[in-house]
This record gives structure tokens, sequence and C-alpha cells, in this order.
DNA sequence: CTAGGGTTAG
């Protein structure tokens, strides 16, 4: 086994795609730099003390409290007036504009949409108006209602009317940033190029509004492309320049190394990094599970003696919550607390989120009732997130409590709110309030967008709901909004689902000739549906195909009128096992990184091959991506345990870093792989390493087998773990409790509601042994048996004999084997 | 120039 590649298992998510190489290494370039600070990792969010132990290499500060005037300049409120869709509401701190300013705004407001009043009203008040503090104070307030087409009018009113340069190049900055904040960069841009033009755009204030408004759509290419123009100009970027650049690296997801690079050319031209050069280096860190980087930042940020404000607390949460270091962000807010910056909403909803997104819902929810005690208001985001939460867990009543509250509390519901509600209830086929929901929306002028649309499609295609799909999808098409890489996964995932594998490989080809770029998650639900496909396909789909416009309409026009033809199955499996070589073809030729999931989707798919021919070429495509876990998998299916189980242990502390369900899944499909093809004892191995490990949390006592979380090959191979161990315990004269029990559940964990895989594969595997243990009447997911029973079938002679595991391949190989996971003769296709 | 929200695979 080659074990020189470095490892690839990672769960990186498909945005992440070509931009990390590995997840669970981050390199942190920014403590190379020799002017850092490099506390050891998990170092506690402590302050540092100051004053002496202050890292000498710093470049020395200019003042003990350089930014102690930005901090005064105006209130911080955090709360925002209106939230746009887009951007935030600027605050005006230091009011210096006009009482007519304020008039010629209310004037203006009703004027709104009419370009001949606007007019009108900008020439009333043209001799009342004071210069840019006027103009500008009108374009901020413009901007925070989202007038943009009357602030560029009214900035094109003003700069006419001005002959100073200098005056008309802050006009131009002013609505240069009025428009990025709201997202209108093609706008910005243009006003921009027009003031250069006009020759007082080229001022550093112009460039940073750009730059800051490329960064808000999230164009850091741009913005430092901007900012190379602004140096060639012969103009200085400021540390403002500095900040928005850094922000932008940020706000379009670029690598940390870019941001850091920023942060060092700003100090090597002597600039002092401010607080907000430290938020927004830290912002870059989130999202990316650059905790370490963001903990150390944090105690650069108190040795140069900048004390954190409540958006860096805020900021260094997020880091932790989107890393799952759910304790850290406690312990951080705490923190916070004995530094008198109090927790706000957004505080609370960071933490909230991330202990949902781990599981830990008591938490949440308890977080929920402390920010009530703390007199916090909740608001939009926070009772959405709430919202999220109950409808996630099908607990509809609560989820439909918190949207009377909002009521209640006048916030009105967004799209947001639906898309969570819809989802919820269309998990649950909660069919009749998923159409009650979204008929609701629409009467209050919510309008859906894609996100709703991919939801409510893939809901009505997993209910088996075709005329109510297509009537969706063709609402979709009308309302001119643009499928996206969700759409169509969501859609290609539900036909793999009922079994039309084929079907939606036409539609990963439509969707890339569309130049939608399918990513590791399309792949992967195409992967997953190997060998589980019903004998039908969709019909007539190549027939009539002239515009080859939208395969999705035809698919969903089939499904409704049931044109499917019936497929004979061994002819369905080779077409299908072609299909799905093709599709690992196709994530090769694009460069799709697979992840755990591919690899769990490829194990589990041999678990559902009934030849090892067929297997073996499926093993192939998992040493093609990645050669220890193909080792591995490999390894122990052919026997080859003491050779292989090292590389298994290493392979297994790289699991354990994953997320504990993405663990259990992967031992489970590659215990299941293993215990299929008869390598029971290989796959009993690998299940007690998981439980070592607590891969699936709390598996065993004396009494009490838990076996819910586990596939039916672990749950089996445990079963006999677990007997083997109570054996010993009769075997050893101790007595058993009175009651035993397994746990299988019912299927609740199971991906189909309601089936039983497990249960019965368990207690098929219990009666085969003569074993006591019955299901109780009490609980259907639970067998159970008197201790004494089980005691003294322990004792027949011939019970530990069964219980011992063997494989059916050991090293040495037996021939017939020798040739799986070598590109042996392809099967007759 | 700085902070929190919704989506797909398992």
């Amino acid at each position: 086994m080659a074990s020189s590649t470095p490892p690839t298992l990672t769960t990186t998510k498909p945005y992440q795609n070509h931009r990390i190489p590995t997840l669970h290494h981050p390199t942190n370039h920014h403590n190379n730099h020799h002017h850092h600070h490099h506390p050891p990792p998990h170092t506690p969010i402590t302050k540092p003390p100051s004053g002496s132990h202050r890292n000498p290499s710093f470049t020395p500060l200019t003042s003990s409290k350089p930014n102690l005037a930005a901090d005064f300049s105006g209130r911080r409120s955090t709360r925002f007036v209106s939230k746009m869709h887009f951007g935030r509401v600027k605050q005006n701190g230091s009011s210096r504009h006009s009482i007519q300013a304020e008039q010629a705004l209310q004037e203006l407001v009703k004027a709104s949409g009419d370009e001949k009043l606007i007019n009108s009203v900008l020439m009333s008040f043209e001799n009342k108006l004071c210069g840019c503090d006027d103009y500008g104070f009108l374009l901020r307030e413009l901007g925070n209602r989202n007038e943009y087409s009357m602030a560029i009018q009214c900035f094109e009113f003003a700069v006419d009317r001005e002959r100073r340069k200098t005056e008309q190049g802050k006009l131009a900055s002013s609505v240069i940033s009025v428009l990025g904040r709201l997202g209108k960069i093609e706008l910005a841009k243009k006003i921009f190029e027009t003031s250069v033009n006009h020759g007082y755009g080229n001022t550093v204030y112009a460039y940073s509004s750009l730059i800051s408004a490329y960064a808000k759509s999230g164009l850091c290419d741009d913005a430092i492309k901007l900012f190379e123009t602004m140096k060639l100009s012969g103009l200085k970027p400021n540390l403002v320049t500095y900040n928005a650049l850094i922000d932008a690296c940020g706000k379009s997801g670029a690598d940390f190394k870019r941001a850091s690079d920023i942060f060092d050319d700003m100090l090597s031209n002597g600039f002092q990094p401010d607080r907000i050069s430290y938020n927004s280096l830290l912002a870059v860190c989130s999202g990316k599970g650059l905790w370490e980087t963001a903990m150390n930042l944090f105690n650069e940020m108190s040795y140069r003696g900048i004390d954190p404000d409540i958006y860096t607390y805020n900021t260094l949460l997020d880091v932790a919550c989107s890393g799952g270091h759910i304790d850290p962000a406690f312990q951080i807010m705490a923190e916070m607390a004995t530094k008198n910056i109090m927790p706000n909403e957004v505080s609370y909803s960071t933490v909230i989120r991330g202990c949902a997104k781990s599981g830990r819902l008591d938490q949440a929810l308890s977080l929920v009732n402390e920010m009530k005690y703390a007199n916090i208001r909740l608001d939009r985001v926070s009772y959405n997130n709430l919202l999220a939460i109950y409808a996630s867990l099908g607990r509809f009543d609560e989820a439909l409590n918190v949207v009377k509250e909002m009521e209640k509390t006048g916030i009105r519901k967004d799209v947001v709110t639906y898309n969570a509600l819809l989802d919820g209830f269309g998990k649950q086929g909660r069919y009749d309030k998923v159409k009650e929901l979204f008929h609701r929306m629409k009467s209050e002028r919510v309008p859906a967008n894609l996100l709703t649309y991919s939801t409510l499609i893939s809901v009505y295609l997993k209910g088996g709901m075709y005329q109510e799909a297509k009537e969706v999808y063709k609402e979709f098409k009308c309302g001119g909004l643009k499928a996206d890489v969700v759409l169509y996964s969501e859609i290609i995932d539900s036909l793999c689902k009922k079994g039309f594998v084929e079907s939606s490989a036409l539609l990963l080809d439509e969707m890339t000739k569309k130049g939608i770029q399918p990513n590791v998650v399309t792949y992967n639900s195409i992967i997953n549906a190997f060998g589980q496909s019903a004998n039908h396909e969709i019909g007539c789909l190549e027939n009539g195909d002239n515009k080859g416009d939208d395969r999705i309409i035809k698919i969903f026009e089939q499904l409704a009128s049931n044109n499917l033809s019936i497929v004979e199955r061994s002819s369905k499996g080779r077409k299908e096992i072609i299909c799905v070589l093709g599709v690992f073809r196709k994530m090769h030729e694009m460069e799709i990184k697979p992840n755990v999931v591919t690899f769990s989707a490829i194990l589990n798919a041999c678990s559902r091959c009934s030849s090892f021919e067929e297997a073996s070429l499926l093993l192939e495509e998992l040493r093609l991506f990645d050669n220890q876990v193909y080792g591995v998998a490999h390894g122990l299916l052919m026997g080859h345990r003491e050779n292989v189980w090292v590389h298994a242990l290493s392979l297994f502390d790289e699991v354990k870093r994953m997320d504990s369900s993405t663990a259990s899944a992967f031992y489970n499909a590659l215990t299941d792989m293993l215990w299929h093809f008869g390598q029971k004892r290989g796959a009993q191995l690998v299940v007690l390493e998981g439980k070592r490990r607590q891969v699936w949390e709390n598996t065993w006592s004396d009494s009490c087998l838990d076996l819910h979380l586990m596939s039916s090959g672990a749950a089996r191979a445990m079963v006999h773990a677990w007997l083997l161990n109570i054996c010993s315990i009769v075997y050893e004269g101790h007595e058993l409790p009175s009651l035993m029990s397994i746990l299988t559940g019912w299927g609740k964990h199971s991906k189909i509601v309601g089936d039983c895989a497990l249960k019965r594969a368990v207690e098929a595997l219990l009666s085969s042994m003569g074993s006591p243990f019955r299901i109780a009447t009490s609980n259907i997911g639970r067998l159970i048996s008197p201790g004494p029973m089980v005691a003294a079938w322990m004792r027949e002679s011939n019970t530990p004999k069964l219980l011992v595991l063997q494989d059916d391949r050991a090293y040495p190989q037996t021939p017939r084997f020798n040739n799986i996971g070598q590109n042996m003769q392809p099967l007759s296709l």
C-alpha cells in the first residue's frame, strides 16, 4: 500500500474546492511573520499583561491610544434603523448638516419616483443647502432608504453646481460608498469613472469608497486591482484604504494569506494597524476554520495595546462557532461580560446558531432564554434562527409560536422565515402546510427567491407530487430567476432517490452545458444512488429534444404523466455502472475534489454490489481519489490485517477530526462493506476501534447495547462483540443484570422514516443464533431478555463458537480475489 | 473601513 501520498480526507464544502487543499491543517501564514507574536495554540482567550511583556519586535506605537478619536467620532449603535436587503445603515455621527437638509430630505422622500418633482425640490433647496455636509447627509439618508437612483440624481445635481474640485470629489466618494453599500456596484463604478474623467475623482477617498464597494459585492480581485491602479496613479493609500482592502478579502472569501499579505504591506508602509484592521483580518478567518489563527490575532491585538470591542468579540465568536468550537465560544461570552462589553443580539444569535449546528439544542434554547432574561430583544435574525431550529426538528407548534411572537412584536417575516418553515414542514411531508405557507407568503408579498423554489421543488419531488413540482418550476422560470448548482443538485438528488439515475445524469450534463458547475455534493448524490434504483426509468427524454433547452421541465412532465418505462433489472444495473463510471470521469475532468462523504458513498455502493468484480471497479475509483482510504479499505477486504492496521489507525485519527455524524457515517460504510464481503472479523475490529474512539457516543454497558446510530453491518459486528463480552462475564462466574436490552431504534435515524432495516437485521441475527432476545412490547425499537436466560444461552456448548467472527479471507489471500482493486479486466458491459 | 441569519450529498 502506498502511503506516501498525503491524506486528502476532508469534509471540504463545495465552495472551498480548489482553494484549500486540506482542511485539517490550516496554514497559519500570518504567524510566519517576524513581527507577529506566536502564542501557542489553544491559548486561553485572555489578555496577556501589557507593557513590559509587549513583543519588542512590534513596530512601536505612535501613541498609546491611536484610535481614541475614531471611537468618539460618533455614537456607534449596533442597532440598524432598518436593514436593507443589502448592506447596513450608515450612522451619521458628526451631524454637521443643516436643518434645511433635513427638510429637503422629507420633501425628497415624498417625491420618490418622480424625477421632475425631485428636480424641482432640489431647485427649491438649492440656495439653502450648504455644500458637502448637506449633500453628503442627503446622499447617506437616501441610501438608507434604498433610494439609490434619487441619490444619483441628487449627486449629479450637486456636482453640477459645485466648482471646487475637492468638494466635487467628496460628493463623488459619498455617492460611491452609498451605492456600494446598496450593492449597486456597476453604478458605483460608472460614477467613479466619470468623476475621474472629469478630474475630481482622483482621490484616495473615491478609490477607497470603490474598494469597499467591491468588498461588499465580494469582488476581492477587482478591489485589489483597483488598489494597484490607485498606487500607479500616484495616490498614497491610507489606513482606511488598507482596511477596506482587508475587508474585501473577508467578504469575498479570499485566502487568509492574501489578506495577511495586505496587512503586512500596510505595516511595511509605516501604517499602524488599528482595531478595524484587526477586526477585518479576524473576519477573514471565519468560515475557513482558522480558529487558532484567530486566537493568535486576538492576542496580538492585546500586545499592540488595542482593546477588543464588540465587533472583535462577535467576529471571534463567529470564527469559533463556524469551526464548531462551542465551548470556547461560551468562554468568550463569559470574558466579554468581565470586560464590560456585554454580548448583544449578534453575539447571541451567533452562538445559538453554532450550538444548533453542533446538535447542542438544549444549550441553544437556554441561550434564547438567557437572552430574554438579559433584556436583549430578539430581532429578525434571532427569531429566524430560533424558528429554523424548531422547524428543522419538526417541532412545528413551537416554530409557529415564534412566528406569532414575531408578528406580535412587529417584526416582519421575510423570505428567510418562510424558507425555514417550508423546508421544515416539507421534510416532514406536511404538504398541506407547505402549500398553505407558500400561499401566505405570496399574499403577504414576500417574494420567493431561488432558495424558496429549490426547497419547494425538492419537497414536491421527494413526495412524488410531480404535478406540483412542475407548476412550481414553471412559476420559477416565469419569475426570471436563474437556476444554480443547488437547485440542480436538489433535483438530481430527488431523482436519484426515486431511482432515476440516468435521468439525473442527463441533468448533470445539462447544467454543465448551461455553465453551472456541479460540485462535490451534486456528484455525491449520484454516487449514493448507485445500486439503490428501482427498475424503472423516465421514458422519452431523448425525443423531441431539439431545443435542448430545458430538460427539467421535460422530466417533470414525464413524471407528472407517469410516463415511465420498466427496465429489466440486469440491463438497468449495467447501464447504471456505466453511468456512475461516467460520473467519476467527469469529476476528474472537472477537478472536483472528493471528500469523506464521497468515500463513504463509494464504500456503501460497494456494499450494494452483488459481485466482487463490480465492487473492484468502484474501489479502483476510490484508489484514484485517495490512496490511504483505498489502502485501508482494500487491505482489510483482502484480509491483510496486520500490514494495514497501522494505516487504518492513522486514517481513523483523521476521521475523528470530523464532526460526529460524518465520522460515524464513514465507520458505518467501511464496516458494512467488510461485512457484506464476509470480512466479519475485520468489520468487528473497525467497529471496536470506533467504539474506543466514541464514534457512536454511548454504545454499551453490561445491561444495554445501543445500536441506533449504527449501520446494519456495524450493528451486527457490534452485537457479536458485546455478546462475547457478556459471555466472558458469565464464564467468569458473575451474574448478569436482571434485564438486558439491545436498542436498535425504529428507523428514526434512517434515511427513510419508519424504515427498520437495522432492527430487522439485528433481530434476524439474534434469532439465527438462538438467542433469547425478543422485541419489547412497550418499545418496538428494543430487544430484551432476562439476564438469567442470556446466561443460560451462553452456557450452551455451541454459543461461544457462534459468537466468534471470522474473516472469509485472511492473508495470504486466496487466488480468486487477487485482482481486487487492480485495474482488472472490465466487466462485459 | 469592522460583527450574526436561510440551500444540496451522508
